[in-house]
RNA sequence: GGCCCUGUAGUCUAGCGGUGAGGACGUCGGCCUUUCAAGCCGAAGAUCGCGGGUUCGAAUCCCGUCGGGGCUACCA
């Protein structure tokens, strides 16, 4: 039974990065059918950001990367949130204190400081001197007693190899003389990353885990722990970091790194997990195009890479572009809707969005595509590109648009297929290009020189607001 | 600085001893069309980081070297 897990700090909004980790993982239970477990990791108290909880559940649900277990979901290993698991942690420390694998420090931050000073001065790499663990048992107890701000650090052991079987690097060594003797338990009563993760990890009975690069580093901590505690160590895999155009781990810094900010341009959950999976796995053939149900079917950690991947804007507007082709009409009508509240137009009726839809066919890349862009859909123009007039509104125009005017309110059926054939009538019968008669149009209802098919697009119009705005064009624009 | 990871076109990648080094994004042409997209066709773009070796033959194996990144906290 695999059961994976995504365990976030709550730090107020969920990292792209992230969401893939997440998604390995989702991707990792959906194919074994195993579980898929949220945890909360809030043991930074100066870290907390209020409704940071909220936001990431809400930002994994629009994505679809739903826990089976975890925070707000329930379980039957909870609590999930660590800041309600503070006992557990206490009473583990303890126990490697007792088994002689920890140890009391009462190390002042400035001391702890001064030393680290000194050793870079020497050229050394800055690690914790032991200072403390060889206090005389007695006056630790002493110094215990009388309430003396400590923290509880993990002892290592000299001259081992511990190695980490990466399922996604091999194995990777290291030496554990070069391994700080880290702090477990915070002087504040709240376990540090390290010690929490393990026990949790243990606990919840997690056997995959699968996470950032960043973590490779401290694996022989991890790895130790279990080794402390006697538990089994799960499967650990490392995922290659997500760089920015430098090179560099996408940061804040770089624009857009949090999944709501995708969510807010447009884009759909299917096209940006679909982006996100590729960015450093591969399915070893060469398709792109994947939902996440097919991702799940051949998703692998064997098939991962091993460095670290630019995020590619581009590519990930062109994928979410071909995940928007695939979409039925009504699902979009539903998935654009809202965006008319975010620029606070008023919402269309959802047969005429369907409409519009329909007749943009397969100009839209993003959801917002049907709504900013195209506002001519929606309203009036309220001015004409100059260079579009300039381009397309010629002296013989105002003429030949009152003509064409004339014609659309005699018009019988107001439809794309009729409109087609009149235009082109009258293009004849002027002895014009049928050009002469699109273009101005089209500026005319639109305000601008581009956009879909002229006719399907009058259609949705309909005759009233085609002639209100024909009419308005005249009016506005230079008759030379 | 130390430890660890990593290195195929601008970017994402396929490759796993014998290929014209394949695909995708982007770029540039063309077709289509009333425009813009989409689609289709085509082009440019990679001394497979570099240097040695092993081999009849290396992007693929070995050694070295350089570059990039991560970690190096009472942060995760």
């Amino acid at each position: 039974m695999v059961r994976v897990r995504f365990a976030p700090s709550p730090t107020g909004y969920l990292h792209v990065g992230g969401l893939r980790t997440a998604f390995y993982n989702w991707l990792l239970a959906r194919r074994e059918g195993g579980t898929f477990l949220l945890r909360i990791e809030d043991t930074d108290r100066t870290r907390l950001v209020e409704g940071a909880v909220e936001a990431l559940l809400e930002a994994l649900n629009w994505a679809g990367v739903t826990p089976d277990e975890g925070a707000m979901v329930g379980g039957p290993l909870g609590p999930y949130v660590q800041s309600e698991r503070l006992e557990i942690y206490g009473e583990m420390a303890a126990r490697l204190v007792e088994s002689g694998h920890a140890y009391h420090c009462f190390c002042t931050p400035e001391r702890l400081a001064e030393m680290r000073e000194q050793q870079m001065a020497r050229g050394e790499s800055a690690m914790y001197d032991r200072h403390c663990r060889s206090l005389d048992p007695a006056e630790c107890k002493r110094r215990l007693a009388a309430g003396e701000p400590h923290v509880i650090r993990m002892k290592i052991p000299d001259g081992r190899t511990l190695t980490v079987e990466d399922q996604i690097r091999g194995p990777v060594s290291f030496d554990s003389s070069l391994v700080d003797e880290q702090v477990l338990m915070k002087s504040d009563g709240f376990p540090t990353y390290h010690l929490a993760a393990v026990v949790d990890d243990h606990l919840m009975e997690i056997t995959h885990v699968v996470r950032g690069e960043e973590w490779l580093s401290s694996t022989p901590k991890h790895l130790l722990l279990y080794e402390y505690f006697g538990w089994q160590p799960p499967v650990f895999a490392h995922v290659p970091l997500i760089l920015n155009a430098s090179g560099k781990k996408l940061s804040k810094r770089d624009g857009d790194v949090s999944v709501e900010a995708y969510r807010e341009k447009g884009y759909l959950p299917e096209g940006l997990l679909n982006f996100l999976a590729l960015l450093g796995w591969s399915p070893g053939d060469e398709r792109e195009f994947f939902t996440p149900q097919e991702l799940a079917g051949v998703f692998s950690l064997e098939r991962v890479r091993k460095s670290g991947a630019v995020f590619d804007f581009d590519k990930l507007l062109h994928i979410n572009g071909l995940h928007m082709r695939a979409q039925s009409t009504s699902r979009l009508v539903d998935l654009v809707m809202p965006f008319f509240d975010h620029v606070g137009w008023p919402r269309p009726e959802p047969e005429y969005l369907a409409r519009v839809i329909e007749v943009m066919g397969e100009r839209a890349n993003l959801l917002t595509d049907y709504v900013e862009p195209i506002p001519y859909f929606y309203a009036d123009p309220s001015e004409y590109e100059a260079a579009t007039v300039k381009k397309r509104w010629k002296a013989a125009s105002p003429e030949l648009m009152e003509a064409w005017v004339a014609r659309l309110e005699a018009l019988e059926e107001f439809r794309h297929d009729a409109l087609d054939e009149a235009l082109r009538t009258l293009a004849e019968s002027r002895g014009v290009g049928a050009g002469q008669l699109i273009h101005p149009t089209r500026l005319a209802l639109t305000g601008v020189g581009n956009g879909p098919g002229l006719f399907e697009m009058m259609e949705v119009l309909g005759r009233e607001v085609c002639l209100r705005r024909l009419r308005a064009a005249l009016e506005r624009l230079p008759r030379v």
